[in-house]
RNA sequence: GCGCCUGUAGCUCAGCUGGAUAGAGCGCUAGCCUCCGAAGCUAGAGGUCGCAGGUUCGAACCCUGCCAGGCGCACCA
């Protein structure tokens, strides 16, 4: 609605430009500061005035005119230095809003959507358990999926596994070498139902770090068990493959609690054995993007030189401290033939593309509540009836900012493969890291070194063991909110009590996640994000509880909504009258959720979608409280009002939906 | 050293791609439950948008230079 009122608007006033100036030009449309100034405001003619070599006012006036001709405005005013406010048809407006109901596909808008677009996210290493920060990966992520697919797009959801790198060969090392254990002693452990194998190798892995770091002779161990998974070679492999799979599973049930759930899991072992790499290898030969290093300390590697380097290699660099002098090429394959990430991933952007001429066999992995299979991908010919995965348009790879050197490497490594637009489209969707608040550190009894203390956040380490364990957190948030609950509803039924602050916490923890932009780094707070008070996800889902309480309270004293009595009269005098002007704004407030979405989509900052879900539940509230429905003696009143908190209902619901969070039965 | 990002209220952050009197939440102060649930609402105090120049009708936003902080710059991912 709000989209479409908007570009008739542009429409019409580029136009009309046209035709009076024989100008091209591109109409920006924003909202007044304040709404008694109007629906939609034009800077057109301020940006004209020296174009036209005319006074601002004097260009307002005739765009106004043309304007006031746009079906579905009502008036329209010049004010100040030369700014065209618009003032719509308010009932004409709710009219079209009552007409049509609010779907999943319905942003009107002119994208093509035809198109495929693969979002890869979480991505976590399987080797321990998640923690916040892969939280903040999926719940990015997965909200950006739901944005794309409420404008109809067609997505596809990658969760990429990286089961044979160094990660899981530290803690593969740590199970056969530190703690001496056969595959089976590994197995019995991953049957054993009273351990958590994932937080047993999220110990495990820091474990091994420290060791590796100590004694550097180790890490002949580390880099022959890492030959040993790639060529899958004995026990090394089994247990690698076993570690993986479980903690695979282990992660999809933690991001199954965030209502997270992927299509495919494309793993690094098929790309290596199913010769992916080799099929690159070659294009990148062929098209001369790689060399075979003679000479230096490089010696031996396939290396790709990078964009600008030439220059740069001409200077003589006598610095003593090599590493900080910048390298002019990045290594893709090692001298002991083994293939880094950035070539692992260059053939995996290719196949994402179609580009590869290879594809993956599947085979299902998982099954999800809602009957959704996951695939992962497989050696051989699996089941019948995987859908046909890869070959997208469009790829957003949702990845952490701290990678973006290497992001930008994979896209050269495209582009010097003559792939200029697969390489234009392979958005690196970056997003800051989440760390630690000194505050919560200190109340997880986690130790600070004098250096870490002086700082504001402290940056969680994996590797160190220091972090929230994903669970860990959600199982406290779930806690917090079943104390709340607990209090308030003390005769409801256990099961639905627990249910009520199961989406408590889940909303909590998913709109907190989500409301700071992908550019700031999230200094994790335990007491912020346990809090349910102001701007959080509880404040929205309450909004929305206490309008669906109306209707219950409604219907238990026999009343009923009766959508039918809702005329076109009764709208155009229910919103024309003094009082109308604050039902009009909720009402115009709730039709902008599709401008939102698009807003989110185009700057890719799924926080813009939080802020506005908040924004409309705050207009609720402030609207609840001047607003006693029940007790309206005035019936057709009662029906609008009501209609109102019926079209904020499905409007906040569906925000939330969009944000992955679900409304509580009550709160 | 080079590259990217950030600097807005006491704290944590928005700021619709350059527009009108810079906004939220938390915290603080003062009010509001006989009334659809107070996880709520209302009001108040609190700002040199890091600093200095520049661009123009107009700058928190664009450009330049400083200052401060963060993250990258491996034969780890």
């Amino acid at each position: 609605m709000y989209l479409a009122t908007q570009s008739r608007i542009q429409q019409a006033v580029r136009d009309f430009a046209q035709r009076q100036w024989q100008l091209d030009v591109n109409v920006l449309i924003s909202v007044p500061p304040q709404p008694a100034m109007g629906d939609m405001a034009l800077v057109l003619a301020m940006e004209l005035a020296r174009k036209l070599r005319r006074p601002p006012k004097q260009i307002a006036e005739e765009i106004a005119a043309a304007a006031r001709l746009v079906p579905g405005v009502a008036r329209v005013e010049v004010a100040g230095t030369g700014y065209v406010n618009i003032f719509l048809d308010r009932a004409a407006y709710a009219s079209r809003m009552m007409a049509t109901t609010i779907a999943k596909t319905e942003v009107s808008t002119a994208v093509p959507l035809a198109e495929k677009i693969i979002v890869e996210h979480t991505n976590i290493n399987p080797n321990k358990a998640a923690h916040i920060g892969h939280l903040r990966n999926a719940a990015l992520g997965d909200t950006f999926v739901r944005l794309l697919r409420a404008r109809g797009a067609q997505v596809e959801v990658q969760n990429y596994i990286d089961n044979t790198g160094v990660q899981v060969a530290d803690v593969v090392a740590g199970f056969l070498h530190m703690e001496k254990k056969t595959p089976e002693d590994v197995a019995r452990l991953i049957a054993d139902p009273t351990i958590r194998f994932d937080y047993y190798c999220w110990d495990l892995y820091a474990r091994v770090s420290k060791i590796f770091e100590e004694d550097k002779s180790r890490l002949e161990l580390r880099r022959r068990t890492l030959q040993e998974i790639e060529h899958g070679e004995g026990d090394t492999a089994r247990v690698a493959e076993m570690v993986a799979t479980e903690i695979v599973r282990y992660h999809l049930r933690t991001m199954l609690r965030l209502g997270v759930e992927y299509d495919v899991l494309p793993r690094e072992s098929e790309i290596l054995h199913l010769r992916f790499w080799d099929q690159a290898f070659e294009l990148l030969k062929q098209r001369e993007a790689i060399y075979l290093e003679s000479e230096g300390k490089n010696a031996g590697c396939w290396v790709m030189r990078q964009k600008g380097a030439a220059e740069t290699a001409a200077k003589e660099i006598d610095s003593a401290d090599a590493t900080a002098a910048g390298d002019d090429t990045k290594v893709i394959v090692r001298s002991n033939g083994t293939v880094t990430y950035v070539g692992k991933d260059i053939a995996y952007q290719l196949w994402k593309f179609g580009l590869l001429g290879r594809d993956f066999h599947y085979q299902p992995f998982h099954t999800y509540p809602d009957g959704r299979v996951l695939w992962v991908s497989s050696m051989t010919s699996g089941q019948a009836g995987a859908p046909a995965f890869g070959q997208g348009q469009k790829v957003y790879n949702v990845i952490d900012v701290r990678q973006s050197y290497l992001q930008d490497i994979v896209a050269q490594g495209l582009r010097a493969l003559g792939y200029q637009s697969e390489a234009d489209r392979s958005i690196h969707f970056s997003y800051e890291m989440v760390a630690l608040s000194p505050r919560t550190c200190e109340l997880m009894g986690i130790e600070l070194s004098a250096e870490d203390k002086a700082r504001p956040f402290v940056e969680v380490s994996g590797r160190k063991g220091l972090g929230i364990k994903a669970d860990d957190l959600i199982d406290q948030l779930i806690g917090e909110a079943r104390r709340e609950v607990d209090s308030r509803h003390p005769d409801t039924p256990d099961e639905k009590r627990a249910e009520i602050a199961q989406k408590i916490a889940i909303g909590a923890l998913r709109y907190f996640l989500l409301k700071f932009t992908c550019t700031s780094v999230i200094a994790f707070d335990l007491k912020d994000a346990l809090s349910f008070d102001g701007e959080t996800g509880p404040y929205v889902q309450y909004a929305v509880v206490r309008a669906r309480n109306i209707f219950r309270k409604l219907s238990d004293e026999g009343g009923r909504f009766d959508l039918s009595r809702i005329t076109p009269e009764l709208l155009a005098s229910s919103l024309n009258s003094p009082e109308g002007d604050s039902f009009w704004q909720l009402l115009y407030l709730c039709s902008r959720w599709e401008f939102a979405v698009e807003q989110a989509v185009a700057t890719s900052e799924p926080a813009a979608m939080a802020k506005y879900s908040f924004q409309l539940a705050q207009a609720f509230s402030n609207f609840y409280h001047h607003h006693r429905i029940l007790i309206e003696q005035d019936p057709d009143r009662k029906m609008f009002l009501l209609w109102l908190v019926s079209v904020l209902d499905s409007h906040l619901t569906h925000a939330l939906d969009l944000l992955g969070i679900e409304v509580p039965a009550a709160m």
